[in-house]
DNA sequence: TTGTATGCGTTATCAT
DNA sequence: ATGATAACGCATACAA
């Protein structure tokens, strides 16, 4: 029978390689992936070949024969939340020279959503799997178990990991916040939360757990909504508080967005900040130190997130699993004028 | 010889698929893929197979075998900048019930960098390519020639497309922000600029032309940097744009996190906005309008152009390529409070 | 340490 | 319209 003419795009493959350097294909495909096993020689005969003809290596027959693709798969909510924006960067850095690809799905804060991008992923048989929070479904849950590679749950802390964990107590990073207002001699301190997922509920856990330390809670001082957050949704709700609470001297913002907001109502209104109305933020994002007046903000360490969440897959997928498979990474209060009240 | 046991992860493949639904393994591909070709009756037949096994074709073993990966390269400079996470968000959200991915690599504002992920992504032969910007290096812009899938060029409009374009012209952008700010009554209109990339040098280049159009440019109200833009380094550009020229009165800001920057310094050193200072940003972020006092800003539609790149694309993909190559999505002067100057 | 034979799951080619 | 067969390029299993 006749030979049919070659497929591919005549780029040249392994075998070309080996040839060219007068050895088997499997000792190029070795020098390749575990240099460690094949003699110097041969090895720098392969290396040479390999310049020469220009060889790289199609990661799609990569996949097929080994049953595994050099992908990384990454769930987060949202990338215009810069919040997670971040913890991208930082996953994306963590890889370093690895061959890993990125491959990120956003669940919109959709555990349904986050569902079925598990099944898509999962069809591909990633090497590992980043996903956001604890909150996944009971069937999100069992996938993850059953995924065949490492799983990394990053961004906050909590008991009962599906596999590994990186992140932080959004409870008591909430609670921290809730507390200083109250050490700042604000008496009269709000809540404003929009969106309100899983991790924004636990802080206003923690914040209402400090309020209840402080015998100063009330549940009128407590606004939210489940409207995605915005600067111009912060005035909003802020001016919600205030006509419900006109006492109210002080706010803890589910985030940063609405805390600037939150700023901006107060300048527009004439209250000055911070002595009539305290202001602190959570996540810290580059501006509130830069803010007139800099605005107290619970910094969080989302590209560090994400550079551990890759470097523990990435032991993972090596077979050194971390000695420790959770890590809670912390935050950190910072204080700025937004809350030095005179008192 | 003895059958070995499969490899694979014990997934259904397309021979039990075939074997199921009693018809040949080219059938259930051409079923799945391009159902018009197959008769009624066995595409039901098909689809009966694939629902009862649970099927799911395997990426990999499908981009050997047609030497085309359903992968659509996205190649932006940064995630953590939110105008390149509004196009990507845009990008996922043209890209429907599609089974194309995206896999996303940042060039970090390096055309060394665009070369060398263009490399990577080359090599998985995606299905098309969506870079950002006109200036790649002479060696990039021949490998995204010879990329042999579509490629659409996003954020800019120019001349000389490598295939298809979306954007909008930055020069044009400028150009209206600075004559804004002139027709406003402001005379010593400064012009400050973070980072200082190719977009950024044409937006500087509209202002140029519109000052010495109102016959009022002078070099020394120009304040530029190379380093990344953020929100304090437009209170410390607006602070050393002062120093240099004390009678500025306004300012055109390279993007809305210099405005901002710009805000909170005129708040802190007591400057009223706009009477004494005028200001006027570029993207139109959100927080332009919640701002106080609001801030005048040139919208530019990110989001939009991420879709339409990615429908532009699926188009050239299906081979039908649009009849129009390139789309010039303009842009919308936004005036608002900061440069409302009392003549 | 190196090589041989074989399989991975799908699609392109060609024939019917 | 449907099917048989041969790639696709690489890695696994096993032998040497």
């Amino acid at each position: 029978m006749k030979p049919r003419a070659r497929r591919g795009g005549g780029r040249p493959t392994i075998a070309d390689v080996a040839l060219r350097a007068g050895v088997g294909a499997i000792t190029v495909s070795r020098a390749l992936r575990e240099p460690g096993r094949v003699s110097p020689e041969l090895r720098r005969l392969v290396a040479a070949a390999v310049a020469e003809l220009g060889y790289v290596p199609d990661r799609n027959a990569r996949a097929l024969a080994s049953a595994r693709a050099d992908v990384i798969g990454v769930l987060v909510p949202s990338l215009t939340n810069s919040v997670f924006a971040e913890v991208v960067r930082g996953i994306y850095d963590g890889l370093g020279d690895s061959h890993l690809q990125v491959q990120i799905g956003h669940t919109h804060y959709s555990g349904l959503e986050e569902e079925r991008l598990l099944q898509v992923f999962l069809s591909q048989r990633p090497s590992a799997l980043i996903v956001s929070g604890i909150d996944q479904t009971p069937a999100a849950r069992a996938l993850l178990e059953n995924a065949g590679c490492p799983v990394v749950q990053i961004m906050e802390t909590g008991p009962d990991p599906v596999d590994m964990m990186v992140g932080f107590s959004h409870f008591e990073g909430g609670r921290a916040a809730a507390r200083h207002l109250a050490e700042a001699g604000y008496r009269n301190i709000g809540f404003i939360g929009a969106r309100m997922d899983p991790r924004s509920k636990r802080r206003l856990a923690g914040y209402r757990a400090a309020m209840e330390d402080a015998g100063i809670f009330d549940p009128r001082l407590v606004t939210t909504t489940t409207v995605p957050s915005s600067v111009s949704l912060g005035r909003d709700l802020f001016r919600e508080a205030r006509a419900k609470m006109p006492a109210l001297d002080a706010v803890f913002c589910n985030n940063d967005d609405l805390a600037l907001g939150v700023l901006f109502e107060c300048h527009g209104a004439g209250l000055a900040v911070p002595s009539a109305v305290g202001i602190a933020g959570f996540n810290d994002l580059e501006m509130m130190e830069a803010a007139f007046p800099s605005i107290t903000s619970v910094r969080t360490h989302r590209y560090e997130i994400g550079r551990l969440a890759v470097s523990m897959a990435r032991a993972a997928i090596s077979g050194d699993r971390p000695p420790q498979p959770m890590v809670d990474i912390g935050f950190e209060l910072m204080p700025r004028e937004s809350t030095k009240r005179a008192r």
